[in-house]
DNA sequence: CTGAAAGCGCTAACAT
DNA sequence: ATGTTAGCGCTTTCAG
């Protein structure tokens, strides 16, 4: 009678190389102390017999299950799917398992989260969605550290991994000041978010200091339909803008869309149109999108360096924010003339 | 000295609700027998003292996890993005969780996977991903069921989705002949690829029972720069086609920015584009592509039917193929007239 | 229906 | 360095 599901278990390896199970066990274990010829053996045998070590087995053990879970929200942001991918490839080149699951943004508590943290996740990373208080709590409870990921927080037991914000916002409205603009406006993203929030502040921090009236504003929540309806509002106006600075790429392509194909306006001549996150359609001729750069890649390195210090240390929890940088394409007035 | 990691566990519960904790595992379990008001009992204890069934011991003991991994290739697609979310809702709904990982296009075997087997997965979704025949062959002794999505498989052990990509091709073919077409170009995505193959087959032969010519031919690889290229080698010859089909719409959004932007042609007079999949983005005004629609959430719900189908008899292996449409927006010619 | 007892496959003291 | 012995937290016979 074959056991359970007629897996190769350590005590078949160890029947089959002659020594004891916890032996197999050892070879299995980085640092653990066995004879390098008996190791050696011991990984022939379990090789011989297709065998692996069982890593729910494992975990149940040790307390802790090399899976990180990620929550996201709507993977409409090609921001996002970059970060997602990279996240994923920095993981699995770390050995680490990443346990994915929707966690809508901000509004009822989801079930599924509270059964996920009972997984013994080494780290849980929230790509750009805020958990709700009691979620934070649960967190802690279930001792998995949280790390926010394009979000800040005011909470003092979690990490958080951001682009600088403000910088960037500043770099913006530079960028536009420069180049002659006087009606301008700021498309918002979602509100309540600490991203909208710091590059609103930013944006028209700069423009204050340096006298300019402060922007005109809609809302586009992040998201293609609000934006392009925000787009259209902000085009029927009797002054109409002659630059606007959108929250992220995702709302500034919109724009670009609404304001070229609904008004035939010329952008980058009759209207200048700035995003944020330097996603990869943004450099697409089609669109030629004036961005700052979110360093995607910068940001999962540290996320992913987050994690690992984080195993060691739970309570080691730092706040990291990534520069990026201005690239001016076609979308906005040139500055030079 | 506490536990573990300061759980609580089963045996609280127990000792709390004044049972044994076998009875609390039965007060968790749906199809147990165990009396109803003892069951409301355990369920206020562990409630009180913020109990939940350890996901892992649990795995370990039923030897599965309710876990499904998911392999994912490039997500630069926003088909395959799509997908992610209805699957990661999906999943998440039935109670299952989804577990990640990067599964490179058919190259080298992942090591990777080859772990994430042993977690006694309820099945293996590869996204528009071939897995290696090693691969395969693992999964069928570590006896995960592989379910293939949107690509064909020749194994017979395994179940797979797809769109009807034939009737979609034919029915692309048939709306460029009747727009009046004449000199038409395919755009071929990764030769290897079982979907490649059906809509090219589809395509030309549709072309060919109607006495058109075999379209010129090109390769974009599914991939953004390559269709680029691809485009303007198109747009190059003496004999300019005066329509083409990408094989998806990642490629003909590619296609188009190419042939407005630098050739500057108008796109559904001068020349007909037409994709495949229909990705949000098709929709924009900036775009208005004309594409054959794969319905992705559909396509979702027949997957999750085929997992829980295998969770229930592993070798219940089936072939779905979800039925699409033809969305017709202006980057192709006009028919009536 | 219910409790006691035997594991799932592994790791981590504990003694050699 | 190695084997033996306890468990990790749960499910599942097995008696009753």
């Amino acid at each position: 009678m074959e056991s359970h599901r007629e897996a190769v278990t350590s005590l078949d390896v160890a029947r089959e190389a002659g020594v004891s199970q916890s032996a197999v066990s050892r070879a299995f274990t980085p640092g653990a102390s066995i004879a390098a010829d008996k190791r050696e053996r011991i990984i022939a045998a379990a090789e011989k017999l297709g065998y692996r070590p069982n890593p729910l087995a494992r975990s149940l053990m040790r307390g802790r299950s090399n899976i990180v879970g990620v929550g996201v929200g709507d993977l409409a942001n090609p921001f996002f799917v970059q970060t997602l991918q990279l996240l994923s490839d920095a993981l699995d080149g770390a050995g680490l398992r990443l346990m994915l699951f929707p966690a809508r943004g901000g509004s009822r508590p989801e079930p599924t989260i509270h059964e996920i943290l009972h997984y013994r996740l080494d780290a849980l990373v929230m790509l750009s969605v805020s958990p709700s208080s009691a979620l934070t709590e649960q967190c802690r409870r279930a001792q998995v550290p949280v790390i926010h990921y394009n979000r800040t927080t005011t909470a003092h037991d979690a990490s958080s991994v951001v682009g600088d914000n403000g910088t960037g916002a500043r770099a913006i409205a530079a960028h536009l000041l420069a180049g002659g603009h006087h009606r301008i406006a700021f498309m918002a993203g979602t509100p309540e978010t600490s991203t909208n929030a710091a590059r609103e502040a930013g944006f028209a921090g700069y423009l204050a200091e340096h006298g300019a009236p402060a922007p005109i504003r809609e809302c586009g929540h992040y998201a293609v339909d609000a934006s392009m309806a925000a787009m259209r509002r902000l085009l029927l106006r009797t002054e109409r803008p002659d630059a606007v600075f959108c929250a992220n790429d995702t709302m500034a392509l919109a724009a670009i869309s609404v304001a070229r194909h609904e008004f035939g306006l010329d952008v980058g001549r009759e209207i200048s149109i700035a995003g944020y996150d330097d996603v990869p359609m943004a450099a697409w001729p089609a669109f030629s999108l004036t961005s700052f750069s979110q360093p995607a890649s910068r940001m999962v390195a540290e996320t992913l360096r987050l994690i690992l210090a984080l195993r060691s240390d739970p309570d080691d929890h730092q706040t990291v924010i990534a520069e990026g940088t201005l690239v001016v394409r076609g979308s906005t007035r040139p500055v030079g003339r």
